[in-house]
DNA sequence: CATGAATGAGAATTCATTCAT
DNA sequence: TATGAATGAATTCTCATTCAT
């Protein structure tokens, strides 16, 4: 079911000993748990089914279900954070990289870790006012995401690529746009909806674009 | 706490009973409840606490847990609906009724029994996998609230007051950057992201219109 | 469902008010419902919906449960006492009269209020640790049972109907089988186990009888 | 309070581990506490009183109260079973076998896990409409009894150690007497009557017998 | 005389957590 | 390092009972 490369667990030059392994996999089968159920929709049996480890055998990593779904939470915006790193900056252009940021979204149900939709929306909602550690660090999160999208554009802008844009408002724009896409896809399981709004912000972008090509995002 | 006209409970020409007040006065504050902590957050005690009431006279009222939810979904979700029916289909033009649609969700959270946030995105979002008779619920007001959107556009090109658009992808793409930023403005509890979205979606409408007006939407 | 003929609610010079036919009512239909359910397996809505009554209505007429299945158990024993005097006192033999026993309690379960089996063997079973009150009131209803069956015998020895036996122990031993043969009965809703003993306690019975007959007991 | 002998939990060579000591000994308990108070009138408060152990402990062995009173039957059941093993197929002759049944009945009462009487009775009794599970573990396990003491007659016609008899008829007429007296040995808290019914038996046995002896049965 | 509303004690069950092994 | 056993607090729900109307 894990696979290492999945969880890129084994790169580095020192290699996790076994203790460090669970933890990993024990964060990893929870973020998924978290994500598809709830902080407090889903139990530590929940876990536990998935780690395949019963209950000392996760308390000996972790002293609460609190500090799991922390770490649980880190784990899943990790993984939006390095699709980010790999897939945004590496194009020069400010349209494509923001068509880079879509195109990341429309395929994050993808992500067998995050099936359960976007973690900062799902933390977001649930957390409102039951778990200020939780909510603490979507917002955290939920900054980086933003300063990330204004800062693409401000340098876009900064490079003449794109026009001249409120980069605020368009940063929460296109965030709350993907966010309620994703909520609208699993509403109805039905990825029309993250395509449409894609689409639409395409159309945007390429608008804003200083040389608006026919090309794809 | 309750104000009878905010519930309007009372107006018909047949009175409600004791019973039938309190069953009402139960739904409307499991319906804030529920808003703010979830289905799975929020015990009966919460709901005990914030009707006044002891257990019993709850399950007087109700079976369970489950029935009050989906009675608070139904109410909560009818505030929503009301205003819709009350500002949307007063004015004539389809771009002003988009206008007020935008402004209906801008003054959501406004409403003391959806301070929690749009009940749908709440419900839409906990229920994922857990609760499928909510989760049958919040699509069911999802499709609604989406063939309203897309028949004011649908109208409104048919008079000649929009131009020709998607009216589908319009209608997720609305909803959809509705949605996210009622999580942003929550996650942050500031206003400026939602602000920031109508504006935005303003002047996409102003653009959709056949007679672009420079004045309010 | 009660005819007042059946209860004999009414037959006497000073007909019964509303209220007192209310209460045999309730006591007839807790009776039924308790010898069926059992004190503790019976709720007060059990007994609400067998005499179509809220709780209100019952508790005008009885302060607890404790209370009226007392004088449930009272009812339903009455009305095995009634037909022991109808059937067992009028035939003169002592044989015939032990005879008219088994064949009561060949045809307890017919009667609607004695459904759920012996009154006095569902108490005595139920109540042996736990209602002290309700297995007084067995206690006593067994003594007269006893004493009855034992004074047919005493009286049969008497009169030279009935050789010289044990009259302690055969009234044990036909009451004993009795009980258990209803519970048998009752078990596997086959009153073929109810036969059987009857039949067998005939034997005895004629085999007692100092002039020995064949017709029927 | 347990004594492991009396349980004959750890005689195997592979001894129980603590949890499955732990099982057993909530069961055993439960049977006690079940057939003395009923599985409706037991609560698992009792039950945890009984066992020493806090719920919790009770739950993670069984799912449910009912699955525990399912065990507890089985339990209780087969402490009879196991005394008819060792006691009633030891001796050859018919006679004297039926003879053993009638004795075990007669100190069932002293097992200090029956104390609350013959557990098929109770359970007949209680869970006539009540508890369709137990109901017909009560008629399985009394088809065994009532085909056990059949085939002890049966066996016994066969071997001309008894006259023809109506071996179904005769099954019914032990088990309703032996189970009817214990209930008014319990009822009055007095032997007499279980020693009564025996005795009448053991009479009608010998008479039943091809070579009646004066000895004991 | 009877209802409908509400209470409070207690029931069964779940679940996060601890700890000896 | 992980398991299995047990705890205790919390949770949902039931039920006998009270009482204003």
């Amino acid at each position: 079911m894990l696979h290492s490369s999945q969880l890129e667990t084994n790169r580095s030059l020192f290699p996790m000993n076994k203790g460090q392994l669970t933890k990993k996999r024990i964060i990893a089968e929870a973020a998924r748990v978290f994500n598809s159920r709830g902080f407090t929709g889903a139990s530590v049996y929940d876990i536990m089914d998935a780690v395949q480890l019963k209950k000392g055998g996760i308390y000996r990593h972790f002293d609460s279900k609190d500090e799991l779904a922390l770490a649980a939470f880190d784990f899943a915006y990790n993984r939006l954070r390095r699709r980010y790193k790999e897939e945004v900056f590496r194009p020069r252009h400010a349209a494509t990289r923001l068509g880079a940021i879509l195109d990341i979204h429309g395929s994050l149900l993808d992500d067998p870790y995050l099936e359960g939709g976007c973690p900062i929306l799902n933390t977001a909602v649930e957390s409102d006012d039951t778990h200020p550690d939780l909510r603490a660090k979507a917002q955290w999160a939920m900054d980086e995401w933003r300063n990330t999208v204004w800062m693409v554009i401000r340098k876009g802008i900064e490079r003449r690529e794109l026009k001249e844009v409120d980069a605020e408002r368009f940063s929460t724009v296109m965030i709350a746009s993907l966010e309620g896409a994703v909520m609208l896809t699993k509403l109805y399981d039905d990825k029309v909806h993250i395509r449409r709004v894609i689409s639409y912000l395409k159309e945007d972008i390429r608008a804003l674009s200083t040389a608006p090509q026919e090309g794809k995002l």
